[in-house]
RNA sequence: UGGGGCGUGGCCAAGCGGUAAGGCAACGGACUUUGAAUCCGUGUAUCGGGGGUUCGAAUCCCUCCGCCCCAGCCA
């Protein structure tokens, strides 16, 4: 993102961690002479926004260091991995705006040489094929406090172990049946070292590999020899690997191949949502949201789907920064970004959510004047448009009040407010239907204001959005709160499971809406900012003649702040 | 409980022995044809607690406390 090595002190302080510090360190002593990263998903499920964090930390770190970065999908277990999520992964990465080039590799292209690697190890006694079941390994294993137990086929001869590994991978055994273990220490304090497997047998289809095999080598066993084979020089990961790393360490040893630096990191948590496959698949499957790419979700597909740009994602990973403590970002962070980002980029536009309709009663009938509205206050470049204004439009219903509170400054009888790029109007009568709801408004015109200035001088205090009724575009608007009504949705009470928090108003539908008409024709994707309102996006389910909007963010609302403080102190 | 990590204002997070950056949030005010944006301003931070070393410690040592991770033939 422009940044170079070459920064002032400031600068470079501002966006120094604990990784590039390393990194430096690295560089500065020789250990390594270069930076090569790689992001390695498992393809069993979307990408979401933690992801976008290592993404940006793994890829950004390399261009940080003129490096390279490679695409790597772990796909050692064909159970749960499926072709439509790498497909799914390689869209989502790339429209962060990180391209992999060539490299793009996949754990299962190293199947062969992680299998003779397997070899080795057996060969020089330090791997071996156990007979035990599941449960007998779990048995055998110990506990936190107890040391494991060997295994009774731990001290198996060589010559015994590569014929039952070759008969492993011929198919001969069932799954389930054996195992190809480390030969470690099981009465290492560490769990990870106490002769872990490094393949299982799997009569599964992968969906690279087909029949090829049906062994399959465990993510530990893969992991550390891919970083190796491609020549990666820092391997960044998420903390809970941290007690993996003497493992890996121990694999590259044995094996005396080359051996990259694994560094961990925090991964991200946001307050009000899930972060994890696992729940984020619940959500879907239980039918709590449409989809992987349902606008609430955090995954990557449904922030674009809301209208987040990836830009304000990256600007996000940037700004929440990089450590190893555990933490949990204020999701206000992200809706900051995405604000500051649509602010500068997003043309504006007028549509009322929830109409009123308001009759203005000595504008002429029939009458229509285009007037000049600009598509972006901060940014001339972006242009001017006309909208039509007649006699009859719609207003914000929440934009009048018949017995307004303190410090309300819109419309109410008897008040004039000004009509955006239109005119100063004054409501005169208020129509109510029988059960006493306000249905329509009646106001009559400054015609000396056209534009929205008073020559005379005189000042209003509210400044309204408003569409011309006979002009509008009725669209669809979707308003999106938090999914959960918890800060900590996992925080949850005996008995109890985390969608006990979700959000019943996290999703409302607007369905009368009215835009102005130049957005009968609006792409999907395309952002807006409906003025006073927040920053819009057009939903894919948008077809001609029917617009959907998805609401990406509101704009910061210190009215509601003011109402709120009024009715605490009553 | 064994092991591995982590604890800096409400939330992130700099800091690496010389006397606590920055961002977000919050709260004032200015400005305003978006109650937006913008601009100004506002925090006594027990640097998890307690000892110690030092002229001087968030930074070094000791100790205690709290939180997270590991007992998948998941990744």
């Amino acid at each position: 993102m422009g940044e170079t090595t070459e920064k002032t002190g400031a600068e470079s302080t501002a966006f120094s961690n604990f990784i590039w510090d390393i990194i430096d360190e690295d560089l500065r002593t020789g250990r390594f002479d270069h930076v090569h990263t790689r992001f390695p998903p498992e393809p069993n499920g979307c990408l979401h926004i933690g992801h976008a964090k290592a993404i940006c930390i793994d890829y950004g770190t390399a261009e940080r260091y003129d490096g390279l970065y490679n695409l790597r999908f772990d796909d050692t277990n064909p159970v749960k991995e499926e072709v439509e999520f790498v497909e799914a992964i390689k869209e989502d990465i790339r429209w962060l705006g990180f391209d992999w080039g060539e490299r793009e590799y996949y754990a299962s292209d190293y199947f062969e040489q992680l299998y003779q690697f397997a070899v080795q190890l057996i060969e020089k006694g330090k791997a071996y094929v156990c007979d035990l079941s599941p449960e007998e390994v779990r048995e055998y294993r110990g506990t936190l406090t107890e040391p494991g137990r060997n295994s009774p086929y731990r001290d198996r001869s060589v010559e015994e172990n590569l014929d039952l590994f070759r008969r492993m991978r011929a198919g001969e055994f069932p799954d389930e049946s054996r195992t190809l273990r480390a030969k470690i220490d099981m009465a290492s304090p560490n769990i990870n070292m106490r002769d872990p497997v490094m393949y299982r047998i799997l009569h599964a289809e992968h969906h690279r590999t087909g029949d090829e095999w049906c062994i399959y080598p465990m993510y530990d066993w893969a992991h550390g020899q891919s970083d190796s084979i491609e020549g990666i020089t820092h391997s960044l990961c998420s903390l809970e690997y941290e007690i993996h790393r003497p493992l890996y360490d121990w694999f590259l040893d044995e094996l005396e191949i080359y051996h990259p630096r694994q560094i961990e990191f925090a991964r991200l948590n946001l307050n009000y949502t899930v972060m994890s496959k696992r729940l984020l698949l619940r959500l879907v499957n239980e039918g709590h949201v449409r989809g992987w790419d349902d606008p609430r979700m955090p995954t990557l597909s449904g922030l674009r789907r809301r209208g987040y740009t990836p830009e304000s994602i990256r600007t996000f990973c940037d700004e929440i920064g990089v450590a190893k403590a555990d933490s949990v970002v204020d999701i206000a962070m992200l809706e900051h970004c995405i604000r500051d980002d649509l602010n500068q980029r997003a043309p504006r536009v007028m549509g009322v959510l929830r109409p009123l309709r308001v009759v203005i009663d000595n504008y002429p009938e029939g009458q229509v004047e285009d007037l000049e509205a600009v598509n972006h206050p901060l940014d001339p470049g972006m242009g001017t448009r006309t909208i039509p204004f007649s006699r009859v439009i719609y207003i914000e219903r929440g934009d009048f009040c018949e017995d307004p509170p303190r410090k309300f400054y819109r419309l109410a009888p008897g008040r004039e407010v000004r009509l955006r790029y239109a005119y100063f109007i004054t409501c005169v009568d208020v129509v109510k239907d029988e059960s006493g709801e306000v249905v329509e408004l009646h106001c009559t015109y400054d015609p000396a204001t056209r534009g929205g200035d008073a020559p005379d001088g005189r000042k209003v205090k509210g400044t309204l959005h408003w569409v011309s009724a006979a002009h509008a575009v009725t669209a669809e608007v979707r308003l999106y709160d938090r999914l959960f009504t918890q800060e900590n949705p996992l925080d949850v009470p005996e008995g109890e499971d985390f969608t006990a928090f979700l959000n019943p108003k996290s999703l409302q539908v607007l369905t009368a809406c009215q835009v102005e008409p130049g957005l009968a024709d609006a792409a999907v994707g395309s952002r807006y900012q409906f003025e006073r309102q927040g920053y819009f996006c057009v939903d894919p389910d948008s077809s001609a003649g029917k617009l959907v909007f998805n609401e990406t963010v509101p704009l910061r609302d210190t009215w509601s702040k003011i109402l709120k403080k009024q009715q605490k102190n009553k």
